[in-house]
RNA sequence: GGGCGGUUAGCUCAGCGGUAGAGCACUGGUUUUACACACCAUUGGUCGGGAGUUCGAUCCUCUCACCGCCCACCA
């Protein structure tokens, strides 16, 4: 029996245990041995994080696909697991450790700290998996996998070594992006533009050879710069070689105030006459376009600034002596002073000076750190770099060639946007959470990368004992004792970014390096679902390494979502206090209901709006599916073993069957197409306003007829509807679908839409658990399948029909609402000069309409009775006798409304039809139809005035 | 600076060459035997502005306006 009351909350937990125990979800069951595979890998979150409404998003999305290539038959592989996060985090356990006031990262030591770090993985690192499967995702979960296990890491060591053998990973030094607050280097993507309200510093710089005075231009050359600071740094002055206010300077000097430095004025096409004033100084150790100026003029690399952003002069001796008088010791005050307090104080002695001409407020893009918010400083220093642009030449060629398809498709441009001007891939990091680099260097500094600790170490050791660096002895005692190389070879203490793992995620889950059968079967794999924001951090990546090391592309599309904001459009955010947790949501209205509001709102490029509200009407849905459900089961309406809906002979049964033949076809192909909220409106509207609003009203009057044929035939089509219904939604639905498939299926196999069979009303939640704990290894049954019986199976007869009865109980209603008839006033129907179709047909309508019309009898004559209400049904004239009941005033007004209609409907046709080059252009189909169209309103119109001339009769 | 997208009923969005659609909200009515988390019936739009192509434009082209996002090293 189904509960009255639908209550998500009851059904979900226990649905989360039976498939927690159920191995319905397992990719390779036995079942599908020959069957195509299907494979998704789940974009892996955070393993300490909590599942947000993206999430939510993106997981509803992927099991919408999963459950429904499971349903249609395929093996379906969807790979679960979670990303170590690196950066993320190591932040929030060294905040931990803040909060607590426990040693600090580096006061612990890295092996302690990391310790510390698989202990808050252990504690937090269910949870956002449970999370998952709270909302019913239907993984494979016992192929959960993470970044750092054992295999996963072997994998990226694996192709670490293999590209650093290739060429393609390399050690550099250049300018990265510094984080001076994480005290690491940051990849390109890690960088956010972001608007500041600064200044912009006008300097004079002395021209060597003259004396200089503030009041003499000539003595003097003005650069611009937002970082004065860095001033200290500068090697060289550049201005465009066609600039002629600069020209007679190019190659002299100019005396680098404060400091003294004789540095070079250049000629290069970097620098724009347009900005600031023409000329700008050069750093090159601390603005990357500045490095490139610098190496194309051979200008010397000066650091002033150490890791964390202050100013570092003492130390560099040569640095210190060269400075004039007086200025040494101003460095040696700036030493440790934070960049932007420096900042101040050489503007305030760049000016005590007279060097400083002019600030002018000056708004521009300032890179910050995307974790730690600060500004990012150019930095030089040596760092491992992927040759992005070779392993991105197969990636293009790929989305190119249509074997990886994006959709909606204009990510494509985006990608190859990106792709095309892609720059190396820094992918060392100075932290510790992660994967650590296996590199190892000699005491000469030599590098030798090796996938183990004794691999390296061999090929070091021989080295140095060829180069007579060491003895063999000395070699032989290194090679055994750790202890005893500990200062002579060490380890590069650098960790990986943490998109070098999930790059692998498509093959390293499956378990390569190895050759598994399950790298065979599931790669490459069938669908990426993921948003927008990580298409370069990762889609991009799993492609360059996917194309590279599996000689596939990983996957054959790609579906990029949107993002869920709240009802308003915003941004959802913690600060702005909008944010909507899917779990509460969850709790109150249930998995399914937000579910199938995220469906529904899925229109590709859109983002979606979401709020509580919207998804209280899809648990509404959920309510009104539930009780068609027990309205069916009421009415013992069960599907008898070998029913075929075809062969149905009653034409109500028959046009339903065609219904759900075609919300089928629609729902299918929306869901191939990615076409989320396609596919979940079509099965809202044919629940709800076809299969329920008119199939079982239109059906009551059987079911509650005399036992018979019809009424047999019409349970069991009731119940074949449904449990097609069932199957359609499920995918977007689990939960409830579930539960009453297994309620109401009563069938000899009974064959649940996920999970094993199990004979619906005998068998309890906890007693399949049970059976399932206790017999792992009995076989599973097939899924229900989602396939149309009758794929094409169409009535055409029975739609007319059923329309004629829809139109006709629609335009009575229309008119008992419009003259006020209360309900329980039953009144009579006059079909006037019915056709003879129209009086073979009532017959089977009769009860039906007088139910759903509210009518006491319906009766034929030839011509509508005087003053009856007169209303054009499919071209016939169906009449309520009403006298003394209505306002024959306003009945009139009503005609004389349906009149002006028509008259504009011709009006509008005649036009057309009387322009000479519609007639002459238009296709003749249109012109046809059009010409229809004049016909049946002038007919409209002639009916219409026929029933104003009775209605005169009447009064 | 480059690129992408949006602007259609109060709200969220479909439609993308042949007389404007849905859901929700609104309004009025309903203790009709599955469902008030429901039912029934309505109201509501010169499809952002302008120009063009066409027999015909919400739909194609151009242009303007506003909104959003992404990318970019510009002092």
């Amino acid at each position: 029996m189904i509960e009255k009351n639908y209550q998500p909350a009851d059904i979900e937990g226990r649905m989360s245990l039976v498939w927690e125990d159920s191995r319905a979800f397992r990719a390779g069951r036995p079942d599908r041995r020959d069957a195509k595979p299907f494979t998704i890998v789940i974009p892996p979150p955070n393993v300490t994080g909590s599942l947000h409404m993206g999430h939510a998003l993106n997981n509803t999305l992927q099991d919408i696909l999963c459950r429904f290539e499971r349903m249609r038959g395929r093996d379906v592989l969807w790979q679960p697991g979670t990303d170590h996060a690196g950066i993320a985090t190591q932040m929030v356990v060294e905040r931990q450790l803040m909060e607590r006031q426990q040693p600090r990262r580096r006061d612990m030591g890295r092996e302690k700290f990391l310790e510390r770090v698989w202990q808050w993985k252990e504690e937090s690192g269910g949870t956002i998996v449970n999370q998952l499967k709270r909302l019913g995702a239907s993984c494979d979960w016992s192929r959960e996998r993470f970044t750092m296990d054992e295999g996963l890491s072997r994998a990226v060591v694996k192709v670490f070594v293999q590209l650093h053998r290739e060429g393609l990973i390399y050690k550099d030094k250049r300018l990265v992006n510094w984080d001076p607050k994480l005290l690491t280097a940051i990849s390109d993507l890690e960088v956010q533009q972001v608007e500041v309200k600064g200044s912009l510093w006008y300097l004079r710089y002395p021209i060597e050879g003259k004396s200089f005075s503030p009041d003499d231009p000539t003595s003097f050359i003005v650069v611009a710069t937002t970082r004065p600071e860095t001033m200290l740094g500068d090697t060289g002055v550049a201005v465009n070689p066609e600039d002629e206010r600069y020209r007679h300077l190019v190659g002299g000097h100019v005396i680098l105030p404060l400091v003294g430095r004789r540095i070079p004025i250049v000629a290069d096409e970097y620098s724009d006459p347009e900005k600031g004033s023409g000329a700008v100084k050069i750093t090159p150790a601390h603005d990357f376009n500045d490095f490139e100026v610098g190496k194309r003029h051979n200008l010397a690399q000066i650091s002033v600034l150490d890791q964390e952003g202050s100013m570092a002069l003492v130390g560099n001796e040569d640095y210190l002596r060269d400075l004039p008088e007086g200025s040494e010791e101003f460095a040696r005050e700036l030493h440790k002073v934070d960049r932007f307090a420096a900042r101040k104080q050489i503007v305030a002695r760049l000016d005590n000076f007279g060097f400083l001409e002019r600030i002018e407020p000056n708004t521009h893009m300032a890179p910050h750190g995307d974790r730690s918010g600060v500004v990012i400083e150019p930095y030089l220093t040596d760092q491992w770099y992927v040759d992005a642009k070779t392993l991105a030449e197969p990636a293009i060629a790929a989305v190119r060639s249509g074997r990886t398809k994006f959709v909606p498709d204009n990510w494509s441009k985006t990608y190859f946007e990106w792709m095309e001007n892609i720059q190396p891939w820094c992918i060392s990091r100075q932290l510790w959470w992660g994967h650590q680099i296996p590199a190892w260097y000699g005491p000469d500094g030599k590098v030798f990368v090796a996938e183990t600790e004794e691999e390296a170490i061999g090929h070091a050791l021989g080295y140095y004992v060829e180069q007579e660096v060491i003895t063999p002895e000395q070699g032989r005692e290194m090679a055994l004792d750790r202890n005893k190389r500990a200062d002579f070879i060490t380890r590069d203490e650098d960790v990986l970014d943490t998109w070098f793992s999930s790059a692998l995620w498509p093959f390293s889950t499956l378990g390569w390096p190895d050759d598994t059968p399950e790298v065979k079967r599931y790669y490459p794999t069938d669908a990426l679902v993921t948003g927008f924001d990580i298409i370069f951090f990762w889609v991009a990546r799993m492609m360059m390494m996917g194309l590279h090391f599996m000689k596939d592309a990983p996957f054959s599309t790609v579906y990029i979502h949107r993002l869920v904001r709240d009802e308003k459009g915003a941004k959802m955010s913690k600060s702005k206090g909008n944010v909507i947790d899917p779990l509460g949501v969850i709790d109150e209205y249930g998995a399914d209901a937000l579910r199938f509001a995220l469906a529904r709102g899925a229109a590709q490029g859109h983002d979606i709006k979401l709020s509580p509200q919207m998804v209280e009407t899809n648990r509404n849905f959920a309510t009104k599916l539930w009780n068609a459900c027990r309205f069916a089961e009421m009415n013992d309406c069960v599907q008898p073993e070998g029913f075929d809906p075809t062969s149905a002979k009653d034409t109500l049964n028959r046009w339903i069957v065609h219904e759900t033949v075609r919300a089928t076809r629609e729902v299918t192909e929306a869901i191939e197409a990615c076409r989320f909220n396609d596919a979940a409106n079509a099965i809202y509207r044919f629940v709800w306003n076809v299969y329920c609003d008119w199939y079982l009203e239109l059906a009551k009057p059987m079911l509650m007829g005399e036992e018979g044929a019809a009424k047999t035939e019409t349970r069991a089509t009731v119940a074949w509807a449904r449990d097609e219904i069932l199957k359609l939604l499920h995918p977007f639905m689990p939960f409830i679908t579930e539960e009453l498939w297994e309620v109401t299926a009563r069938r000899d196999t009974l064959l649940a839409l996920s999970q094993w069979s199990r004979k619906a009303d005998a068998i309890t939640a906890e007693q399949l658990a049970l059976m399932s704990a206790a017999n792992p290894n009995e076989p599973m049954v097939p899924l229900a399948l989602l396939e149309v019986a009758p794929a094409d199976f169409t009535d055409e007869a029975a739609e007319a029909e059923i329309g004629w009865v829809v139109d006709l109980v629609t335009a009575i209603r229309s008119v008992r609402a419009e003259m006020n008839i209360a309900p329980a006033t039953l009144t009579t129907l006059v079909l006037s000069g019915a056709s003879a179709e129209t009086r073979k047909r009532l017959p089977r309508w009769n009860d039906v309409i007088k139910r759903m019309a509210r009518l006491s009898d319906i009766s034929f004559a030839d011509r509508a009775p005087e003053g009856a209400v007169q209303i054009l049904v499919r071209g016939e004239v169906a009449a309520l006798p009403l006298k003394g009941v209505i306002d024959l005033a306003a009945e009139r007004t009503r005609l004389d409304k349906e009149i002006v209609k028509a008259d504009a409907d011709i009006k509008r046709v005649d036009a057309k039809l009387g322009n000479e080059k519609f007639v002459a252009n238009a296709p003749e189909e249109i012109v046809e139809e059009e010409k229809e169209k004049r016909e049946a309103a002038l007919a409209r119109k002639a009916k219409i005035l026929e029933a104003l001339e009775r209605l005169k009769n009447a009064s």
